[in-house]
DNA sequence: AAATCAATCAACACTGTGTTGATTAGAAAA
DNA sequence: TTTTCTAATCAACACAGTGTTGATTGATTT
């Protein structure tokens, strides 16, 4: 069997252009940096950026569409294991760890494009994964406030502790976040700021 | 006293700009829309566009600054009013009721300006707010959890409700939308959700 | 009614875009 | 190795939007 689908020119050029977007996306933002800026910075022919992508939008689109995919796949195999375990007493713990551990493993990426310069439809992306995630666990007969707003509160806090992970430099374990992520979810917020003994 | 400081024409021109910018990012979002796109649709030359503003970023953090110059009004009021009654054990409740009530009163923009075309650095002005309040009410000897966390929590899902609601078209009354935060900080997500009886 | 100054208009150079066609060079296949 | 592809290069193009200029118009103020 012959591997050599690929062209090796094709590859190099590839990751060149993504090396440099994710540099620049942290240095000057996303919106603010040019075609001319990525291919200046890869090393590239201004030319040879259009025979592989549209226009920085779509390479942007593409980049991001690969992390979607592969969130897909994590949050699917979480499913599964979750219709075995029946236990969907807390949100859960397994499915947090491996997002952050997939987080880490793109964290440059991750951090330029979920930071403060990074791109707000990639953010929403990630919120609408934890909210999807959030329906199949929450029970509607129970509910103390609108579903809708209960389902925003939760993801976007998820997101702004990753957020938060991402900018300190991943310090703490995937596994330790999700920790801390669960205790603030089964304590609430209040309780876990210490102003309340319950 | 005179109070014709400002000429008549200047205020047109600039809230016929401020319209504009609040609809065109709404349509396009921020960084699609042009200087030509606000002139046009606001009714004016280009040229006039430029004798006000530097550029359309100039522009929008004109508009931005004017707002967090009253949430800092707003944020003093609160702040003055819990150094006299004392009583922080909780997210202080007329605050919140005070920020629903201005983000009401200006809809339209903050709509825009928060929603998924808005603009990220406003965004993270709000969540800024958000967390220097915090900082004055979380007790930090009893935090379960690492301090940054528990504030990038609560900060983003605060924002995430503000921004739900308003994509829903304002339909609670700010104190319901306080009550509802106040509820999920107090009995935690997890509880507001019915999945543990607490 | 006169003075003032915001707004208009046309023209300017400049930067970045996306596309073209001819050429070069490096990877794959013989 | 040599040959064959074809990715990458380069220069040139029209086009969009930008930000600035100087002369002119006209509404508002005094």
């Amino acid at each position: 069997m012959q591997e050599s689908y690929i062209d090796l020119r094709i590859a190099r050029t590839k990751s060149a252009i993504r090396d440099a977007l994710t540099k620049l996306i942290e240095e000057k933002g996303f919106e603010s940096l040019t075609v001319k800026d990525i291919t200046t910075r890869a090393g590239i022919n201004r030319g040879t950026f259009y025979l592989h992508y549209r226009d920085k939008y779509d390479l942007l689109k593409k980049c991001q569409k690969e992390i979607m995919d592969d969130i897909s796949k994590i949050v699917q195999k979480g499913f599964l294991r979750d219709i075995v375990s029946k236990n969907s007493a807390t949100i859960p713990f397994h499915f947090s760890v491996s997002i952050f551990e997939y987080l880490d493993k793109h964290g440059d990426f991750m951090k330029a494009l979920l930071g403060p310069k990074g791109d707000l439809s990639f953010h929403n992306m990630w919120k609408s994964v934890f909210e999807n995630n959030l329906n199949n666990f929450i029970k509607r007969e129970n509910l103390l406030v609108p579903e809708e707003y209960l389902i925003s509160y939760i993801a976007s806090a998820h997101l702004g502790v990753i957020q938060q992970w991402l900018h300190n430099g991943r310090k703490e374990s995937p596994k330790e976040m999700a920790k801390i992520l669960s205790s603030i979810n089964l304590n609430g917020p209040i309780v876990a700021a210490g102003l309340k003994n319950d």
